[in-house]
DNA sequence: TTAGGTTCGATTGCATCCAATCACAACAAA
DNA sequence: TTTGTTGTGATTGGATGCAATCGAACCTAA
């Protein structure tokens, strides 16, 4: 008798989760190229699951594939940076929007948790692993099938460019951060949906400027 | 010397463009079973380049694959379907705004003579078609390298269940389409982009509505 | 009858080998 | 120099064979 259906995974979704992490994680630079005979020899598989893991990432967003050529990191220029931010700022809102209602208080206290320690940190490092889980976080309680692949696919392929630009950011962004993540809190917990919507909106549509005027 | 870089297309990406058009076209009911066996035999390849191709339309939502079991055709029950259109309410409009200032009066024209063909629809057939066409066309200005594909994947998921349910609505529905799609092409026109996004808006949102109403 | 276990055919997943393609360097011609 | 051509090594793409896995029918025991 199996009482936890595991789901053999099969090893090239595991080779995909392994690379993925990788990547998040920062050990590959944007641009970098992924060959299949390497990448076989380093996780002791064949090339068949690392060719069928790539496209796992290309579908991801975070492998760009070419035919006949290879496979890169993603790389992404400033207006493509710039459009994903556009896209989170339309889905975002109603992704928390038909998290909200869904919200149990053991994860309301999670959030407050990680917020608390959100507004302690010290290190951008620390900064961007807080933001991100807090976020995604707010989004727990969204049953959706296809919305939540959406939005984790574009915090997956801006991470690396969140890590470079927040390192030149002014600290007057982080204390608008701080304020505006103690104001969608509150929604949250009013269960204003309105209001977190709006709220939200404003976080990523401001981030988004600032971010365009270290460009500029 | 080559003119047009023909980017020497591998018969993997030939197989998924020749399967979704298949599947688009109607061929496989949502929910059907894709043998690799069977397709290797339809299209006179092995099954490494059908497993690729599988994968690629699993990244266009159009496929499901399950570990060690098998593909389906993408089924959606009435929650998915109707979250995909609260997505396109919120995604669309964006995409429609970056489009307009970059539509030439080429495109309007086209735009035009296909709203015409399309008022002029006798069956539910040439409507849908019509229809998408017409959708996909305001948004061709629009230079995206991620937002396209979000939308593309929406139409192409939703594609045969909007067959379906077209079957039962009311002759109202029609009317009101084509009375939003005239006042659409004229926001377009007068490169109004906050009555265009309003408008589409409002069009997709009463379509999901009323698909909703029928399903109760 | 029904719940649980077992077997076996069908199908997917992976490894290996060979073919196709590309990128780059070396060379030739203007 | 610059442009075009040709070859060659590295790498990806595809075919084939075998192993792993699933699920459904069949059996067994209560």
């Amino acid at each position: 008798m199996v009482l936890i259906s595991e789901d053999n995974i099969a090893t090239s979704q595991a080779i995909a989760a392994e690379l993925k992490e990788n990547i998040l994680a920062g050990k590959y630079q944007p641009g970098a190229r992924l060959v299949q005979d390497e990448l076989a020899e380093e996780f002791r598989a064949s090339r068949s699951p690392i060719r069928e893991a790539l496209r796992m990432l290309e579908a991801d967003g975070l492998v760009t594939i070419k035919s006949h050529s290879g496979a890169w990191i993603t790389e992404l220029d400033f207006a493509e940076f710039e459009e994903l931010y556009q896209i989170r700022e339309r889905v975002e809102p109603l992704m928390l929007r038909l998290s909200i209602p869904h919200l149990t208080t053991k994860l309301i206290k999670e959030l407050e948790a990680t917020l608390e320690k959100l507004n302690e940190a010290t290190t951008v490092q620390q900064f961007l692993k807080l933001d991100r889980e807090f976020h995604l976080l707010t989004y727990e309680g969204a049953a959706t099938s296809y919305l939540g692949d959406i939005v984790q696919r574009m915090w997956n392929t801006t991470q690396p460019y969140r890590r470079r630009y927040s390192q030149i950011l002014e600290r007057e962004h982080f204390t608008s951060a701080h304020l505006e993540h103690t104001l969608l809190m509150n929604a949250i917990k009013r269960a204003d949906l309105d209001d977190a919507e709006r709220i939200l909106f404003g976080h990523i549509r401001r981030t988004r400027l600032e971010l365009k005027d270290i460009k500029e």
